[in-house]
Formats: structure tokens, C-alpha cells, sequence
DNA sequence: GCTGAAAGCTGAATTAA
DNA sequence: TTAATTCAGCTTTCAGC
């Protein structure tokens, strides 16, 4: 797997704004004809560098209202693996880190209400043998960016 | 706008995984026409229940190993605007929103490597009237999710 | 949902560096 | 050899019905 040239990282900017743009535009933005873009884009999807396209939903609108981050906190050590396999299956996690500090570990949690979201953090809590959790529930979203 | 109804929610959930899928692909799998989907997804557009279409990349491959969340305190209270005013010009902040608890604020902070991370923490706490910043360094990554 | 014209995709052949 | 372009045939898009 060669490194990204500049070519490349234009091209990445071009599809994180617009996965669905057409070859040719993207070339066109990147001075580029739109086999040479495919090509590129094809590569970097082999080379892992491309995970997927995807499209930004808003929560609101499909009626996810309540958002919250989840400190979590274990008994001794258990292995990340572990952790995974125990919240992989519970769909209101959309992501989970292992992290520094006092806490083992951070969740990433959407949920309808308020509600739905004390139901969910009943199943995460059981799922794995946690100590005891910290939910830090969402306000307001203000900032929201696929990239750096 | 509409409430959606399944056949808008399991289009959205196709495009969440594959948004470059063309029409066709989509209609078969959901059972519609090619522009019966086009339709539903223009009108989606429309009402702003699809944002955007966007890339997933590795950010390891980038280069970007780096990842925080930050947990921001600051003096008094401070409208969520100029919070956003503040944050909004930094690329390494990918995500910010306000929050209940202890916290006034919780960050998304991506950055090329530890050296990075600390001088965009240094811009972030003096772009605002901060009081103090508790920074939890991601190790791994267990999940990541479009949507639940 | 169907149809047909316009636009886009993509492999092969070709050329430039 | 590596990477771009042009060309051709097939697929997709999308407006009108």
C-alpha cells in the first residue's frame, strides 16, 4: 500500500462533501479524467483507505431526539475485545472506545427519548461487568464534520 | 414534510451503508423502481432528512492516529453560539456539542499525533473563556456506526 | 411505474513520461 | 514500467407520460 499523494487526499476532501458525485465531476474539481479518478478511488477502496460511503441522516427527522456520552467504568481489566462482543449487538451504540484516564471506557449513545435512553443504558450496564457508569447527555449539537 | 413511512426508513438504511449504490440496486431491495427511489430520496433531500452523502476513511491511513474527547469547563455561562463561534474554525474539532452535568461541553477532537493533539488543545482552551479541560485520549476504537 | 433521450460508467487500446 | 487519456459499448439517470 503506497502512500496518498496530494491527487488522492483532493480527491477524499471531494468525496466526504459529496459521496455521490460522479467520476467526471470529481475529476474535473481535481484536473483529472473520470477513469483516472475510478482508478484512484478504486484503489484506495482495495487499500482499506475508503472504510465506506455513507449518508449523514438527520436524527431529528427520523425521530432519535436524545443523544448521550457514557463513561464507563470496570471491575479490573477486561480485555477490549470483550467489551466489543458485549455492546456490538446493542444497535443505540453507535461508537465505543477504550480511553485514558479514570474511566475504561467511552459509548457514544442515540436514543429516541429519554426514556428509551435509561432502557438502553440498562442493557449496557448488564451487558458487560461494569462498575458503575457517568452519562453526559447532549444539549445541543454544535459542531458536526465528517473530517478534520 | 411527511412523516416517513418503511419503505423512506430502509432506503435510508441501504444508503447508510452503501451511498454510492445506484438507484436500481437500491430498488431491488427494497422493492420500487429505479426512479420511484429517486423520487424518495430527492424529496428526503429536500426536507433535509438526508444532510449529505459523505466517505468514511481510515484515519489511520491519513495519518491522523490521534483521538480525544474533551470534556470543557468554563467560567460562568456561556451561549452555545459563541461556543460554536469559538470552535467552529478549528478542523481538529470534529464534533462539539453542549451538555448536562459538571461539564458545559463535550469535544470530538481528531489530531496526527500526540504532539498535534496538545497544541490544538491549547488552541481550543484559548479561543473561549475556559476554566479548565479534561482531556480522555482514545486507545481503541471498538465500534463505529453510521446510525443504530 | 414505464419509456426514451441524455449522461455516466468502465474496460481496452493508446500515448506520454 | 507506471499512469494518464481517448474511445466504445453498456448502464444509469431522470423528465414526461
Amino acid at each position: 500500500m503506497d502512500r496518498l499523494d496530494d491527487t488522492d487526499e483532493r480527491i477524499l476532501a471531494e468525496l466526504s462533501e459529496h459521496a455521490r458525485a460522479t467520476f467526471a465531476e470529481i475529476g474535473q474539481r481535481v484536473n483529472l479524467s473520470a477513469p483516472a479518478v475510478k482508478r484512484r478511488v478504486d484503489r484506495m477502496l482495495d487499500d482499506g483507505v475508503i472504510r465506506r460511503f455513507t449518508t449523514v441522516v438527520d436524527r431529528n427527522a427520523v425521530g432519535w431526539n436524545t443523544e448521550a456520552f457514557v463513561l464507563v467504568f470496570c471491575h479490573g481489566t477486561i480485555a477490549p475485545e470483550r467489551l466489543r462482543a458485549a455492546w456490538v449487538d446493542i444497535p443505540e451504540v453507535v461508537s465505543a472506545a477504550t480511553v485514558t484516564g479514570t474511566a475504561d471506557a467511552i459509548l457514544h449513545v442515540l436514543a429516541r427519548d429519554m426514556r428509551h435512553l435509561e432502557e438502553a443504558l440498562e442493557r449496557i450496564r448488564s451487558s458487560a461487568d461494569i462498575e458503575r457508569s457517568e452519562s453526559i447527555v447532549v444539549l445541543s449539537n454544535l459542531i458536526e464534520r465528517a473530517r478534520p
